[in-house]
DNA sequence: CTGGATCCTGATGGATACTG
DNA sequence: CAGTATCCATCAGGATCCAG
């Protein structure tokens, strides 16, 4: 059984299944909306036009709901849409086993 | 709350935080133990010089079990371990997700 | 001063050909 | 069959620059 585009899974791989996608997720739903800069903190090793990138993306996708302050200084929040906040289960399941196995296994 | 190397998110997506070792892992839980050539098949836009880098990695994590058999033609079989086997929610969930919104956003 | 666009460079991924 | 080697295109990171 082959796995193109119609198989669910890669279908979501293709949403999030890039590192800093699932991290800037992670974010979001431990921290509630947040501006941009508090995100880049948020994420070890980041970098901004990666983080930009990531976000738009997620934002193109519906994941993410991108609302920008016309004032000075600037002021972007993000926040997660509906689409976006049903993602949460897959997230908790990594974080449990995130968790698991940082426990049986603590290198570094 | 930053999201470094005691996050254990982070430490999931360090892993299996990358495209195709969720597809190679979604193959090994679908169709069992697999061929190299099997698994190549099944995932369609990899690469051999990506799916060889990512079943070792795969492999040097603990996730995925390589065994040679010493014959010609060569014969390769990896498989999951039971590290990797504890996965499986999380792959469910991506599968759940996907399903849910192949149905509702089915474009192309 | 924040968010992010640009430019340059090194790293990464893909296609193909070749080997044990 | 299951890789490795090579070459090349694209991507990611860092620094810098820019707009509001």
């Amino acid at each position: 059984m082959p796995c193109d585009k119609s198989c669910p899974i890669a279908h979501t791989v293709d949403l999030i299944g890039h590192k800093w996608k699932v991290l800037i997720l992670r974010n979001l739903f431990h921290n509630g909306t947040q501006r941009f800069g508090e995100i880049y903190k948020g994420i070890e090793g980041v970098s901004q036009k990666m983080l930009t990138q990531q976000l738009r993306q997620l934002e193109a996708d519906g994941i993410i709901y991108r609302k920008v302050y016309p004032e000075v200084p600037p002021k972007v929040e993000y926040s997660l849409t509906a689409l976006g906040s049903s993602l949460k289960p897959i997230l908790d399941e990594m974080n449990k086993w995130g968790t698991e196995h940082l426990k049986q296994n603590n290198l570094d």
